[in-house]
DNA sequence: TCCAACAGATAAATATTAGCTATCTGATAA
DNA sequence: TTATCAGATAGCTAATATTTATCTGTTGGA
C-alpha cells in the first residue's frame, strides 16, 4: 500500500478546515482541480472516504475526522523536523570575507576554500593576504570575518583556534651538503647563513626565536616578498632558510632546486590557527570548520621529510 | 521553506540504516543515483548536511541523526495512518449518531444497537429522540447519521429503508369489555374514546388516519408526552388507545393492567424504515445493517396476540 | 606507486505525477 | 424553471522523480 504524500495531507487538512474545496484550495495555492484531484487519490489511496460532497456541503465522515486529526500531527511534526534543521543549519551565506597571512595563504587557503565550500555551499568567499598585525586588526574591526595565522601571536580579543602544528624544515639548495642528510640537530643553524623574510612576517620572528635557540644571533634580510622569492634565492646559493612544512609540498617540489629537510626533534614550528571575533553569531560554525579543517592541514603539514 | 516529501525522508532513513547509498537505494527500491538525488535535495531543502561522505565511508552528521530520528517517527506515524483509514474500509468506527422517533426509541433501539454493535464493534453509539421532522432535518444536515423513523413520511433527500410493517394495536384497560375479544374489526374505533399523543408525534397522524377509515372524527387529546404516560391514562380508565405492535411487549405486559387486541386484516399500522443520507459513504453498510435489522424487529411486532 | 574496485556524484533521457484551463454534472435556491 | 454554486472530469503542460550511462575521488593491495 502507497503511503499518502504530505502535500496530500495538507490538501485534506485544508478541506477540513474549510469545508469547501474551492476555498481550501485558494488557501493552499492550487487550483480547485488540483486540489480535488489529490484528495480524490488520497482516498482511493486509503480506500476510505474521508468527506461527504453532498452538494452544497462538505461534511467529513468519521473515518475523515480521524484521518485528518492524524494529518494535522504528522503535517506539525514535519514542520518541527524542518525548524529542527534549521537550528543545524549553519547559516553562513552570502559573503564570508577571510584573510590568511602571506606564508600561509598559497598553501593552506586552497583546503580552507574546499571545506568551507563543502560545507557552506551559500556561501561566497572573498581572500585576502594580510601579514598578522593588520590580519587581527580587520578581524577585529570586522573588516574580515575569518583570518589564518601563525601562532603563538596575541590575537587580542579573538578567539583563536589552533589547528594544527607545522614543524619548520631547513632549506637548502639541492647540491648542497645536508641536502640528502636525515633529520637536523638545530645546531645546524649556527654557521649557515640564515635568510629571513622582511620585517611584518610574523614567519621571521619564529625563525628569530629558532636561530637564537641555535646560539646564533646573526642573520641576513632580503626585502623578499614572499616565501616563494625567498626559495629563489636559496637556489641563487644566498643561503638556506626555514620553510613551513605547509610550503614545503610546493616550494621544495621535485625539480625545484630546493631540498627541504626536517630537524630531529624538538623541531622548531609554528601552530596554525583560526581566528575570528568571539562575538560573531557564527562561532560555533566556525568552530566547526576548524575542526574539519585540522585533518586536511594536518595531512599537508605532516607530509615533509 | 518547503516541506521534505515523505520520500525523502524514507531514503534518509534507508541511508542511515544501511551507511551505505547503494544498498540503501537497493532496499527502497530505487537506483543509487535516484536515492543519492533525493538525499541531495533533502540536504538542500534542509539546508543541513545529513551525511558525511568520506570516501568509503558514510556516516551521520548530528544534524543528520536528529533528522533521521524524526523522519522514523514521521514514518511510523503515516504508516499508522494509513491502518486507521484500513481500519474504517467496510465497517463503522468512531461516532455514529442515531436517532428514533420517540414512539419507537424505547422499543426499537435496543434491538437497534445490538445489531449494530455486533457488525461494527469500534462504532461509538451516540442515541437520541427527535420527533419525525426535526429527525429527518438532523440526519440531511449531517448532525445524525442514522435515522429510525415511521413511515410513509416525507424524508426529503434521504434514502430511507423499510424495515418492517408494524400493525397498531387496540390497547384497553384490563378489565374492559374488549379486553379479551378476538381479532377486532377497525369499526370498533367508532365508539370509543380514542386518546392520541400531542401534535408533532407521527403516530398521532397515523393513528388519526386509521379512525378516519373507521369513519370517526372525534378523538381526545392528551398532553401526554409519550406512549407510556398514554398507556397510565388508559389504565385509569381516561379512553383507548393505539398502541403500535413493537410498544405491545413493553406497555401491555403482563401486570400492567393493559390489553392490547390485534386488528382483523387489513390492520392499520406504520412502516418502520432506516434512514440516512444517500451520499454518507457508509450507505451500503447502512443498508446491511437495515437488512440484518428487518428480521429481529419483524419478531418483535409480531409476538402479538 | 600504480592499479583495480568501490562508492557516491553527475548528465542526459525518460517516465511519472502534479497542476492548470476549460468544461461538465448535479444540487440548490430564487 | 432557470441561475448559480460546487465539485468532478478531461486534456494538456510543467515539474519532478527515476533510470541508464558515465565520471570523480578514495582506498586497499600487488
Amino acid at each position: 500500500m502507497e503511503r499518502p504524500t504530505l502535500r496530500q495531507l495538507e490538501y485534506a487538512v485544508a478541506v477540513a478546515d474549510h469545508r469547501h474545496f474551492g476555498r481550501a484550495a485558494e488557501a493552499a495555492n492550487v487550483t480547485q482541480p488540483g486540489l480535488s484531484g489529490q484528495i480524490g487519490q488520497l482516498e482511493r489511496r486509503l480506500g476510505v472516504r474521508l468527506f461527504e460532497r453532498s452538494g452544497r456541503q462538505v461534511a467529513l465522515t468519521s473515518a475523515g475526522a480521524e484521518i485528518v486529526e492524524r494529518a494535522r500531527r504528522l503535517l506539525r511534526d514535519a514542520d518541527e523536523l524542518v525548524v529542527a534543521a534549521s537550528l543545524h543549519r549553519g547559516t553562513v551565506r552570502g559573503r564570508l570575507r577571510v584573510a590568511a597571512i602571506p606564508t600561509m595563504a598559497p598553501y593552506l587557503l586552497p583546503a580552507l576554500t574546499a571545506v568551507a565550500r563543502q560545507s557552506w555551499p551559500e556561501a561566497r568567499l572573498e581572500l585576502q593576504e594580510l601579514q598578522s598585525e593588520p590580519l587581527v586588526a580587520a578581524v577585529a574591526g570586522g573588516a574580515v570575518d575569518l583570518g589564518l595565522l601563525a601562532v603563538p601571536y596575541d590575537t587580542g580579543p579573538l578567539h583563536a583556534e589552533r589547528v594544527a602544528d607545522e614543524p619548520f624544515c631547513l632549506a637548502v639548495p639541492d647540491d648542497h651538503r645536508l641536502a640528502s642528510a636525515g633529520p637536523l640537530p638545530l645546531s645546524v643553524l649556527t654557521d649557515l647563513p640564515v635568510l629571513l623574510l622582511p620585517d611584518g612576517h610574523c614567519l621571521r620572528d619564529h625563525a628569530l626565536d629558532a636561530c637564537e635557540i641555535a646560539g646564533r644571533v646573526e642573520h641576513s634580510e632580503v626585502r623578499a616578498a614572499s616565501l616563494s622569492t625567498l626559495a629563489q634565492m636559496v637556489v641563487g646559493g644566498a643561503g638556506v632558510t626555514l620553510l613551513p612544512a605547509g610550503a614545503v609540498a610546493v616550494e621544495a617540489r621535485p625539480g625545484s632546486g630546493i631540498a627541504a629537510r626536517p630537524f630531529e626533534p624538538p623541531a622548531p614550528g609554528r601552530g596554525i590557527a583560526l581566528a575570528w571575533r568571539p562575538t560573531d553569531p557564527r562561532s560555533e560554525l566556525f568552530a566547526a570548520l576548524a575542526a574539519e579543517l585540522a585533518p586536511r592541514v594536518e595531512a599537508l603539514v605532516s607530509r615533509v621529510g
